[in-house]
DNA sequence: GTTAAGCCTTGCATATATGCAAGGGACTGT
DNA sequence: ACAGTCCCTTGCATATATGCAAGGCTTAAC
């Protein structure tokens, strides 16, 4: 039977101290398991390491041969490990984010600029993305997404809640005719998804608030349509985050039109050993938690990079 | 945790064929085995060794610098498991073989010029022992015995039974009173062991054959013992395959005077595992099974090495 | 779009390793 | 000669590793 490289440990520790009890204790076993390791080893070489007699344990001429071995086995793993706990620690290397267009360009990506300070030798890849992230292909460590990843295969936690409100520029209210309802909107031009372009569920929004409107001005990108919503082209449901950014736009029937969605953070479970991979998730959810009065869309909130609630 | 050094074994494989199932099957073990123990690997290491992904699992940097460990180790580990085993197998090497004073002269050294024909490299050390065998002290590797060893940690085995008569010189017969009975030996001089070194109760037949009889010559030595017989200085219990040596020996009252003991070997268990060793024993036990004649006493046999019974 | 194959992971039962405690052997002190 | 101590081995209960089988994911074939 082949040898088992582990027991070559045992041995080694009974060589040096020349008793398997002294072995034992500084291995921290137990001496009846090192006894049996020993002996165990000796079966599987077809030989005898040591000459035990009531002095000691002292190596035979094999146990001699074999303890070179041993010990040149022993540098190499304790230098392997040394380096690659070094390396691993170092927390350094790419670390390539998925995220939605908004919560990355907005949220995301003003707070890494804090991260990376902390961190230098991380580079972040921030990859907007407005469509399923494909797992298999590697193509991200972490993804940001706004439908739970439905792989059991993932690590895979909800990142927060965030809050979305129909909104219209301060111009555009004020030659329109007025809103006092949710009927009154379907007299005004509405801004929204293609309808056939839409990769998730979650983002139908617009269909359930006002059931049976059409958007006249439709675009994949969210970014694309707070612009034309800032232009004065109509109305549109937007995260509040992202509209704050904005002084132009105010809430249109702000307790009527309110829609709360989640965020959920997902990462390849050999991913997150990796340190840098675990630092990023731990700073984004940190943050998450930290901000939920922004993400919530609380009035009085700061847009900076600041936590509101610092730990 | 410290790394599993058999776990590189695993490793290494996976490294090689790039494909968990493939490695379990070359190394024998279950494709969920070699998965556990693989993960296990990198929580040790605190690190990730292979990206794994639908093409299979290629080596990630620490993987690489790890791989040069392993293989150096599967290196190290191979030479010397083959050195090991050739030292092994090469049969040579001292056998330290203790014996009785008879046994050994009589019927041990013959055969063992037969032996060291057949295994040049094996050297052999006879030692007749008067005396307890100090196993602690590694003093023989195989000891026969006429006491069994009561020490369990030994390994023991019956080799073979043996007679004892008491025997006379032709001439002394001549010369004294005849002897019709076992009352009549109490007239004659008797030869025996000393009382008080005697070291074993299995040497005490000359008490139990005649209660109340007592040595008039006496020996901690069988073979000055039988000399002494042979020049007519008295009677005395011998082991028949002895008294055999000497024609002019003659058994008195055969029938009457006849005692059965027994030889035992034993080994070290870890001596046992040494192929020069193991050979000896081998051969020890090979020979007694052929020569039961001769050591039970029976008529006809000769007093050559050459087995009566070859297989 | 559906089915089959290949690969890896995981639940559960079984096999093996380990720790604890007891026992035996050898040596030392009284 | 006897008792105590140290060391190693071994029986037994417990912990851990392993194999088997099932399930999930991805890709290819039809």
């Amino acid at each position: 039977m082949d040898m088992n490289w582990d027991d070559l440990k045992v041995f080694l520790e009974v060589a040096r101290t020349e008793k398997l009890s002294v072995a034992a204790r500084r291995l921290g076993i137990d001496a009846s398991t090192v006894s049996r390791r020993l002996h165990r080893l000796e079966d599987q070489l077809a030989t005898q390491l040591f000459d035990r007699s009531v002095e000691g344990h002292a190596l035979t001429k094999h146990g001699q041969l074999l303890l070179e071995t041993a010990r040149e086995m022993n540098t190499r793993a304790q230098s392997a490990a040394d380096i690659l706990q070094g390396k691993n620690l170092e927390n350094q290397g790419k670390v390539r984010l998925g995220v939605t267009e908004a919560f990355g360009n907005y949220v995301i990506a003003p707070e890494l600029a804090t991260f990376c300070q902390h961190y230098p030798k991380i580079t972040i890849d921030l990859m907007p993305l407005q469509r399923f992230v494909k797992w298999g292909h590697h193509e991200v460590d972490i993804a940001v997404t706004i439908e739970k990843p439905p792989n059991t295969s993932l690590v895979v936690s909800r990142l927060c809640d965030y809050q979305l409100r129909m909104y219209a520029s301060r111009e555009y209210l004020e030659r329109a005719e007025p809103i006092n309802s949710l009927d009154d909107i379907y007299n005004h031009p509405l801004i929204g998804y293609v309808d056939d372009l839409v990769f998730s569920d979650q983002l139908s929004y617009l269909e359930r608030l006002l059931p049976n409107s059409r958007a006249s001005f439709r675009s994949t990108s969210v970014i694309t349509q707070s612009i034309a919503v800032c232009e004065g082209l109509g109305l549109a449901v937007l995260p509040c985050f992202l509209a704050r950014r904005h002084p132009e736009l105010v809430p249109v029937l702000a307790d009527q039109t309110k829609v709360t969605r989640t965020f959920w953070i997902a990462v390849h479970p050999e991913q997150k050993k990796l340190a840098r991979v675990n630092k990023v998730w731990q700073h984004l959810k940190t943050y998450a938690a930290d901000n939920e009065a922004l993400l919530m869309g609380q009035d009085g909130q700061t847009m900076d990079s600041t936590p509101v609630n610092p730990h």
